[in-house]
RNA sequence: GGGAGCAUAGCUCAGUUGGGAGAGCGCAUGCCUUACAAGCAUGAUGCCGUUGGUUCAAGUCCAUCUGUUCCCACCA
C-alpha cells in the first residue's frame, strides 16, 4: 500500500536521480549511423562565472530541446564547456593582484599568466557543477574550454590561414590608452560617468583671409592634431567656404598648418556653430571622418601623456598644461571665444578614474568584406532560421554595415598573436614558433605581445570542439550542429561570427537555427545586476524547491523570445503543480499496486505495460463498449501530443509547456480522475480505467520530461518497470486512429452539465453535503444513451444520491417543482422543492432565454451577411450554422420551462 | 543617431497563418468530498494604448500618434 508515499512533493532526490543518470551514461552521445544527429553547442560561460539567472534560463531551453529530441530518437548531442573570458578573467586576476600590492608589470608575462592559471583552477569550473544542479543532460564527457590544447591549435591555425589569405591585417586604431597605468584598456573597462566639463569656444581664420570659422572643444590641446574642419554638407552658413582652408594657428608663422574644410553628414548642424575640428588620431568619430576624407592622422601624445615632437613648441609639456598654455595662447592671438560649463560623459578608467585618452596604435583586423558576403547569403536564402524572425533582421542590419574586426587585445590571458618580428620588422605569421624570420632569416624573434578577442576563440567553437582541424568522425557526423540557443544581446557579437568562421573553415553553416530568448528580468522589470543587489540566485531556488520548479516558472506559458520578469509567485505556483503532478501519481499508484497489473487477457484495452513503449494501439473490437470519457480523454490526450510536439519542434517552449500543464491539471485532474473514481469501485471495470489512467498520465510524464526531468523520471519508474528510464524512452506519437469528435462532444455537453448543476447548488445554497436529486429528460436516443452511460458519475461529480433518466420519446413529465437546466441535447431537472422560489427560477430562466437570444441575433447577423456567406470559408459557416441550431434548440427548451414554471 | 521590442482583467503575462477575448496570482462565496488545503467547487472583473486604413470579418495586418524598454554607437 502506499501509506509510504508523502502526501508532498519533495524535491530532494533530484542529485540522486543526476547521479544516477550519470553513471548510466544517458547523456552520451556517439557517433552513430543509425540515427540522425541532434546537436547543440552551449555557449560556453565565462569559467569564473558564477550560475546566474541568465545561464539557468539558457541552459534550461537547450536541456528541454536536448531531451525532447533524444525522446524522439536522434542521436542528440549537447557539448558543454566554458570560455576563457580574456578581459573579464584578466582583470578579475589584476584586482585580486592589487590587493597583494603586486602590479601586472611586476610579475611580468609568464608568472602573470601562471597566477592565472592557478586562479582558473581555483575559481573556474565552478559553474559546471552548478549547471548539473539544473538537471541539464550534457555529455559531459566532451565538455571544452576555450583555452584547451587542441581549441587553443584550432585558434592559431584559424589565425594563420585567414592571415595567409589576406583576410588578416595590422593597421593603426584607436586604443584606449590609460596614461597612468601606461596601458590600453578595453571598452569594458571604462567608466562612463556624467562630470563638469569646460567647453571652450575658438576659431581659426581662413587662409584666404575671409574671415574665421568658429567651434568649440572640450579638449583644446587635441588642436594640435587638427587635420581638419568638418561642417554637414548642406549647411548653407558655410557653402560659401567649401573648398576653403584654415589655419592651425599653434605653430607660428613658420610653421603654419594647413587644414582644409571638409564636408561630412557626422556634424549636426544644429548642435553649436556647425563646425567640428577634426583630430583623426584622438577621437573615434574623427577617426571615421579622416578614413572618409583620407585625413592625415596627426597623433600629438605620448604614452605617458606629454605631447610629442608633432605638438610644435607645447613638445615636452604634459596634456593638462599643454591645455591651459594653448588657451592662453590662442586668448593672445584674439581667437579665444569663450567658455562655458558643461556637464559631459567622461570615459575613465575603472581602476585608477583617471581619464582615458584615445590613441592611435597598430592593431591586428580581420577582413570583413568577404567574409560577410557568405553570411548574409545564407540568412537571405534562410539556410540559417531566426527564431523569432525578428531577430535575424538584426543579425543581416549588422552584416550589412560590418566593419573590419579588431582581433588584438592588449591584454595577457588569452591566444597569443602568433606573429613574429624580426629587428629589420619583417612579420612571420606561424602556429608554431618559427626559427627564423621568413623574409631575412633572422634568428633573433619576438612575439606579437597582444593576445586574440575573446570571440575569436568562440567564432569557431561550433567545429572546435568537434575536434576541427583535425577531420574526426565527430565533426563529419554532428557538424553541421541544429540549434543555437542563445541572448539577444550576442547576436552580432557571437552569432555572427560562428556563421562566417563556420562558412569559411567548414564550408558549411555552423547551425540551422537560432533561439534568440529573452533576458530575466527582477519583479519590477529591471535588469538584475550586482549593484542593484536584485539579482535571484537560482541556485537558491533549486536549494528550496528543486530544479523542476525553477525549469518549469521560466517555460510555463513563457514567450520564450520575450523578456520575462522573475515572479516568486509564479514559482510557487509551479511547486504547486510538482505536488498537483505527484498526487495524481499518488493517486494513480494507490490503485495500480493493489490491482494484478495483468488485465483479464481477452480484453481488448491495452495493457498497463502498452504505455510505457509504443504509441496507445487502436483498441481491437471488442464487444465491450469503451466509456465515453476514456474515449475523450484518449482523444484529447493523442490531441496534446500533437501540439505538444509541434510546439517543440517550432521552438515554442513557453505554449507547449503550458499546454501540458493545463492539460492534467484540468482535463487530466479535475475531470477524468473524478470521473474514473466510479468505475475504480468497480471490481470489473476497474483494471480497464486503470489502464487508461496509466496510460494517458504516463503519455504527460513523457511530455513534460523535457521540461521537469526530475519528478517525471520519478514518477514514470514508480509506474512502470519495462524501461530503466523515461530520457530514453520513445517520445509519444500522434495516432490518426484516436481523434474522437463525437466522444470529445459528448463530454463538453457532460461537463456542461456538471458545472450548470454545481453552479445552482451554490446559487441555491445547497449544503455541500446535501445529496439531491437528478432527472434527466434526453433530446433524442443518442442523449439518451449518453445520459444513460454517464449517470454514475454525474452523480458522483454533482453529489447526487439519484439520477433518473426519462426515456426520450416519452412526454416530459408532468410539471414538478424543480429547477431546469437546459444542456444542447437535454434538460435536466433538480426537483429541490423547499429551495426554490419561483420568480427567482423564472428570473433565472429569462435571463439564459436572453443569453441564448442574443447569441442566436449575433449568428443569424453574420449568416445574413451576404460578404460573409460568400468569402468566409464553408467549415466556418456550415460551424456557425450548427452552432445556431443548437442555440435554437435551446432556447425552445428555456421557453418551454417558462412556460412551465409560469403557470 | 542607428537597430529591435513592448502597450490585453487589479498585478504578471499568453494569445502561431485575421473568424465568437485566456491563464496564473489576487479578489468574493462555500467546502478538510479518503490523490492533493501546495487542494476542490462556484463567481466577479476587459471600449485588447490613440486615431485612421485594408477586409465580409482586426487584439491579430498597414499607417499615425502617445507612452515605455532593450541593444549598438555617441554628443565636437
Amino acid at each position: 500500500m502506499n501509506t509510504d508515499i508523502p502526501k508532498h512533493y519533495d524535491p530532494s532526490r533530484e542529485d540522486e536521480i543526476y547521479t544516477r543518470w550519470l553513471e548510466k551514461g544517458y547523456f552520451r552521445a556517439s557517433v552513430n549511423p543509425d540515427k540522425k544527429p541532434y546537436t547543440i553547442m552551449i555557449p560556453p560561460p565565462n569559467v569564473t562565472d558564477k550560475l546566474h539567472v541568465g545561464h539557468a534560463f539558457n541552459n534550461t531551453i537547450q536541456d528541454a530541446l536536448i531531451r525532447a529530441k533524444r525522446m524522439q530518437g536522434y542521436e542528440a548531442l549537447w557539448v558543454p564547456g566554458t570560455d576563457h573570458a580574456a578581459i573579464a578573467t584578466e582583470v578579475q586576476v589584476v584586482k585580486a593582484l592589487a590587493k597583494e600590492g603586486i602590479s601586472k608589470k611586476d610579475l611580468g608575462r609568464e608568472a602573470f599568466l601562471a597566477r592565472v592559471w592557478e586562479w582558473n583552477d581555483l575559481y573556474g569550473g565552478t559553474i559546471i557543477g552548478q549547471q548539473k544542479k539544473l538537471g541539464i543532460s550534457c555529455d559531459w564527457e566532451r565538455e571544452r574550454f576555450t583555452m584547451d590544447e587542441n581549441l587553443s591549435d584550432a585558434v592559431l591555425e584559424t589565425f594563420e590561414r585567414l592571415y595567409n589569405e589576406g583576410k588578416i591585417y595590422r593597421g593603426e586604431r584607436l586604443v584606449n590608452w590609460c596614461v597612468t597605468c601606461q596601458t590600453t584598456i578595453s571598452d569594458s573597462e571604462i567608466e562612463h560617468e556624467d562630470g563638469e566639463g569646460t567647453l571652450y569656444h575658438f576659431k581659426y581664420p581662413f587662409t584666404d583671409g575671409s574671415g574665421y570659422i568658429t567651434f568649440a572643444t572640450t579638449r583644446p590641446e587635441t588642436m594640435l592634431g587638427d587635420t581638419a574642419i568638418a561642417v554637414h554638407p548642406e549647411d548653407e552658413r558655410y557653402a560659401n567656404h567649401l573648398g576653403k582652408s584654415v589655419n592651425v594657428p599653434l605653430f607660428g608663422d613658420k610653421n603654419p598648418r594647413e587644414i582644409p574644410l571638409v564636408k561630412d553628414t557626422y556634424v549636426d548642424p544644429e548642435y553649436g556653430t556647425g563646425a567640428v575640428k577634426v583630430t583623426p588620431a584622438h577621437d573615434p568619430n574623427d577617426f571615421e571622418i579622416g578614413e572618409r576624407h583620407n585625413l592625415p592622422r596627426v597623433n600629438i601624445m605620448n604614452d605617458d601623456g606629454t605631447i610629442n615632437e608633432n605638438g610644435g613648441k607645447y613638445e615636452g609639456l604634459p596634456r593638462e598644461e599643454a591645455r591651459v598654455k594653448i588657451i592662453k595662447d590662442m586668448e593672445a592671438l584674439g581667437l579665444f571665444i569663450k567658455e562655458e560649463k558643461i556637464t559631459h560623459a567622461k570615459g575613465t578608467h575603472d581602476r585608477c578614474h583617471k581619464i582615458v585618452e584615445p590613441l592611435i596604435k597598430l592593431q591586428w583586423f580581420v577582413r570583413m568584406d568577404e567574409l560577410a558576403k557568405p553570411a548574409l547569403e545564407v540568412y537571405n536564402t534562410n539556410k540559417v532560421r531566426f527564431h523569432r524572425e525578428r531577430y535575424g533582421r538584426i543579425y543581416k542590419h549588422w552584416l550589412e554595415i560590418v566593419r573590419d574586426w579588431c582581433i588584438s587585445r592588449q591584454i595577457w590571458w588569452g591566444h597569443r598573436i602568433p606573429a613574429y618580428y624580426c629587428p629589420s620588422g619583417h612579420v612571420t605569421v606561424s602556429k608554431t614558433a618559427p626559427e627564423q624570420c621568413a623574409a631575412c632569416g633572422s634568428a633573433s624573434l619576438t612575439q606579437d605581445e597582444d593576445t586574440l578577442d575573446t570571440w575569436f576563440s568562440s567564432g569557431i567553437w561550433p567545429f572546435s570542439t568537434l575536434g576541427w582541424p583535425q577531420k574526426t568522425p565527430e565533426l563529419d557526423y554532428f557538424y553541421p550542429t541544429n540549434t543555437m540557443v542563445t541572448a539577444k544581446e550576442i547576436i552580432f557579437n557571437w552569432v555572427v561570427r560562428m556563421v562566417f568562421m563556420g562558412l569559411k573553415f567548414m564550408d558549411e553553416i555552423p547551425f540551422t537555427d537560432v533561439l534568440i530568448h529573452g533576458t530575466v528580468l527582477d519583479a519590477n522589470g529591471k535588469k538584475m545586476s550586482k549593484s542593484l543587489g536584485n539579482g535571484i540566485d537560482p541556485l537558491e531556488v533549486v536549494e528550496k524547491y528543486g530544479a523542476d520548479v525553477l525549469r518549469l516558472a521560466f517555460l510555463n506559458g513563457t514567450a520564450i523570445e520575450n523578456d520575462t520578469r522573475f515572479h516568486w509567485e509564479r514559482v510557487e505556483f509551479c511547486r504547486n503543480f510538482m505536488n498537483k503532478l505527484w498526487n495524481a501519481a499518488r493517486f494513480v499508484l494507490m490503485h495500480t499496486q493493489d490491482t494484478p497489473r495483468e488485465v483479464s487477457p481477452n480484453n481488448a484495452e491495452p495493457e498497463v505495460t502498452l504505455l510505457t513503449s509504443a504509441p496507445p494501439a487502436t483498441p481491437a473490437p471488442s464487444t465491450r463498449i469503451i466509456p465515453v470519457e476514456d474515449r475523450w480523454i484518449l482523444s484529447r490526450v493523442n490531441h496534446l501530443t500533437r501540439e505538444v510536439t509541434e510546439k517543440f519542434d517550432s521552438h515554442d517552449l513557453g505554449m507547449a509547456t503550458q499546454k501540458i500543464v493545463d492539460f492534467l491539471w484540468d482535463e487530466f485532474c479535475d475531470w477524468y480522475v473524478e470521473i474514473v473514481k466510479v468505475r475504480l469501485r468497480d471490481e470489473e471495470e476497474k483494471p480497464h480505467a486503470l489502464a487508461t489512467l496509466v496510460r494517458v498520465f504516463t503519455t504527460c510524464l513523457k511530455l513534460l520530461h523535457p521540461v521537469t526531468p526530475f519528478i517525471t523520471e520519478d514518477l514514470f519508474l514508480a509506474l512502470q518497470t519495462d524501461e530503466e528510464t523515461i530520457m530514453r524512452a520513445p517520445w509519444p506519437l500522434y495516432d490518426p486512429a484516436l481523434p474522437d469528435p463525437a466522444a470529445e462532444k459528448a463530454m463538453e455537453t457532460l461537463k456542461e452539465a456538471v458545472r450548470g448543476i454545481r453552479n445552482i447548488r451554490a446559487e441555491k445554497q445547497v449544503p455541500p453535503a446535501q445529496k439531491i436529486t437528478i432527472r434527466i429528460q434526453p433530446n433524442d436516443k443518442d442523449a439518451e444513451d449518453l445520459f444513460t452511460q454517464a449517470k454514475a458519475f454525474l452523480a458522483l461529480l454533482c453529489n447526487a444520491s439519484e439520477v433518473t433518466l426519462t426515456p426520450h420519446n416519452q412526454p416530459p413529465a408532468a410539471n414538478e417543482n424543480a429547477v431546469s437546466l437546459v444542456v444542447p441535447s437535454a434538460t435536466l431537472h433538480l426537483p429541490l422543492a423547499s429551495l426554490i422560489d419561483a420568480d427567482k427560477e423564472k428570473a433565472r430562466l429569462q435571463k439564459e432565454r436572453k443569453r441564448l437570444t442574443q447569441e442566436l441575433e449575433r449568428i443569424d447577423a453574420k449568416l445574413s451577411n451576404e460578404g460573409y456567406l460568400s468569402k468566409a470559408p464553408a467549415n466556418l459557416i456550415a460551424a456557425e450554422r450548427e452552432k445556431r441550431e443548437s442555440y435554437a434548440a435551446m432556447l425552445n427548451k428555456v421557453e418551454n420551462e417558462l412556460k412551465g414554471t409560469v403557470n
